[in-house]
DNA sequence: ATATTTATGCAACTTAATTGCATTCTGCTT
DNA sequence: AAGCAGAATGCAATTAAGTTGCATAAATAT
């Protein structure tokens, strides 16, 4: 993707263009697996850590992100793909961790159970899902 | 339950019996949702913060206790009523989450998903529901 | 070009959780 | 029952994630 195209993006999303949002934009856009808050703070880091917050949350709001709570407390953000805005967003797909190099990936071809639950309502569903992820199962047994 | 059975299950989870981790256990038996480290606090006011996390701590350690993460970031915590030990505990079941009253469930009865995901290997998987529940249903709507 | 609105950076603050250490308590041995 | 070693507790201090207020800078609207 390019400049361009991530303006358009924050347009779209009624978020006006800036040097930070662009480049947290790039930085989602140019990786197959969500991002921390610290991840981007280590690679964006000519940015105060403030404005990489409120970077994050304007995205949330607005639908171009979403954010996937772990067992650690510290949530990763993962690009909203399908057609997500400030009224709502909608995700039902599954998400995993790798316990060995700590990356959580979306699974938007996976999605999350529909359970019934007598005297229930259930508005949404989280499923994670933990384990070895491709890459690393790959570097223990290369394939022979 | 009765202070001798909590002994016991002290004992059996090597752990030494002290008050704080009898009264600890005690809320914990008497509810039927999984607390979080503020509603220890609010409730066993008399121990110090830091006593009541150690205890948390090893609770889980030992395999009294399961930490359920949630969107929030302050984990709720549940009783282990299957056999979990300091080696190594075995969840599989769903939990849930009311919106409206914030309280969290565990729900032994229901499973959380198989999912086969070619390429990766799959140690743990966390289902968690987020809706009304049965009481604050029933609030809402009373029976007629 | 100018005005209006929004974003940014910095400092200060909040809240959750952890660590170090002196003191007290528990379980075990004599 | 007394004594001991290891473990738990309380308190103060610290770490760490995240938020808030405000002056300044930048982006959009007119
Ligand atoms: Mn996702
Ligand atoms: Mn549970
Ligand atoms: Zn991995
Ligand atoms: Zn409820």
């Amino acid at each position: 993707m390019k400049y361009s195209d991530y303006k358009k993006l924050l347009k779209n999303h009624h978020l006006r263009i800036t040097d930070c949002r662009i480049d947290v934009l790039e930085k989602f856009h140019s990786t197959d697996h969500a991002l921390s808050f610290k991840d981007l703070e280590d690679e964006l880091s000519d940015y105060d850590r403030v404005t990489l917050y409120r970077t994050l949350n304007s995205f949330i709001d607005q639908g171009l992100l979403h954010r996937i709570p772990n067992d650690s407390g510290m949530a990763a953000y993962g690009l909203c793909r399908e057609d997500c805005t400030e009224e709502e967003h909608h995700h039902d797909h599954v998400h995993f961790k790798c316990n060995l190099c700590g990356h959580v990936e979306c699974l938007p071809n996976y999605h999350t159970p529909v359970i019934d639950l007598p005297n229930y309502d259930i508005e949404e569903s989280y499923l994670i899902l933990n384990g070895v992820c491709k890459n690393c199962k790959e570097e223990l047994q290369p394939v022979s």
